[in-house]
DNA sequence: CTGGATCCCTCACGATACTG
DNA sequence: CAGTATCGTGAGGGATCCAG
């Protein structure tokens, strides 16, 4: 196993080794969401074959990068998770997709969003800075029946999959393709309205603090 | 080309459509430390094909990641250097080396360590929190025939290929592949010298500036 | 010599069907 | 639900060859 070897001795060789192979990034990428079974990451990663998936949840595992933990019973289930050095990607998966997401441009015609890739969009797009001088705050994005929440305090980020929890969001976030333009900036938050880019529930001044926040 | 598409808009899956093919991001590390030919990418990355070398960097240059420039007359060779784009994943080559390196272990039998990732490896390592009490002093590290110099001068790291230019180095380090050991700090400058790990030319106490500096 | 192009072969990947 | 089995295709590996 892991035949395709570079040569090199070299931190960077090592992991491209390691993650560098198809789909393995994008795996570890819903991971970082939350931990997952094998038909959630299949869902949320719809054109990887199953035998793909399978080989690299293996690959993934015996590197140290992923563990596979059996829920408790009833279900007897078995749950796929980041171990810490697997978790330590997260600085790096959050870079490549800040430095990916200059090359977007529009959706391609085939392309889906998925509930975890926005998560890590947010993640991605969210400025300590700008969030130190930032109360509490929760917004609710809805894109089709993505639904993806944020929780910003104490210039600490809490984001995830699924509406709010805990509490009603401040802002609710209804929007398309087009929340790209807005969260790179394209767009301020005045003319996003306007334009019908996109919609929100509550009030409107909460937008310009959504657009403070999160820039990619 | 290109053809090899994930079906997702997501800035972590573009980033992976543009680098995530095998060899890409080598190039893009060799390519980080100085424009180069096509002979020296050749040379720095041995086991490339020729083949998945001119495909690359057609796909980087499409990409808006690399660029072709020609050399002035007589010579009229080809260059390829990082397009601005290109030179921002150098965070992101940084940390992947960073968090790769940690699986580093012994090199392989027919691992090589050449001078781009040598160069590469120092910036990794480097901490500026540490080289900002550090006032200036230049470095030339040898392992077998590579000679890279390292100069750390008002915080800021300049490395390159080759011996320091512009002045003598303050100590040279001859190592081998128990360089990886001093730099990841699982052994401190005094143990290092004395178990012959490491020689120097100069100032002993330079060696543990060195590994203050310097740390994965 | 540089900067590739071409050939052939193998195996990883992609798609789909199937099973405990 | 959580994979394995099967099979076709094409990208990658390796050697060689060629034009400027």
């Amino acid at each position: 196993m892991g035949k395709r070897q570079y040569g090199q001795f070299c931190g960077l060789v090592r992991a491209v080794e390691l993650v560098g192979e198809r789909w393995a990034l994008l795996i570890v990428r819903d991971l970082l969401v939350s931990p997952k079974r094998y038909t959630d990451l299949k869902r949320g990663l719809p054109r990887i074959p199953t035998n793909v998936l399978s080989t690299r949840l293996k690959e993934l595992e015996a590197a140290g990068i992923v563990e596979r933990r059996l829920l408790p019973r009833p279900d007897g289930s078995v749950v796929y998770e980041l171990t810490e050095y697997g978790a330590d990607l997260e600085d790096v998966v959050l870079a490549l997709g800040r430095w990916g997401a200059r090359s977007l441009g529009d959706p391609r015609p085939d392309e889906i969003v998925t509930p975890d890739s926005m998560v890590i969009a947010l993640r991605s797009a969210f400025r300590a800075g700008a969030a130190a001088t930032e109360s509490d705050v929760r917004f609710e994005l809805r894109l089709g029946d993505v639904v993806v929440h944020a929780h910003v305090a104490a210039g600490v980020l809490t984001a995830g999959v699924g509406a709010a929890p805990e509490a009603e969001p401040d802002l609710v976030i209804e929007s398309g393709p087009a929340i790209r333009a807005v969260l790179a900036g394209e767009v301020d938050a005045g003319t996003a309205l306007d334009e019908g880019l996109v919609a929100v529930t509550g009030p409107k001044e909460l937008l310009a603090v959504f657009t403070r926040l999160f820039r990619l």
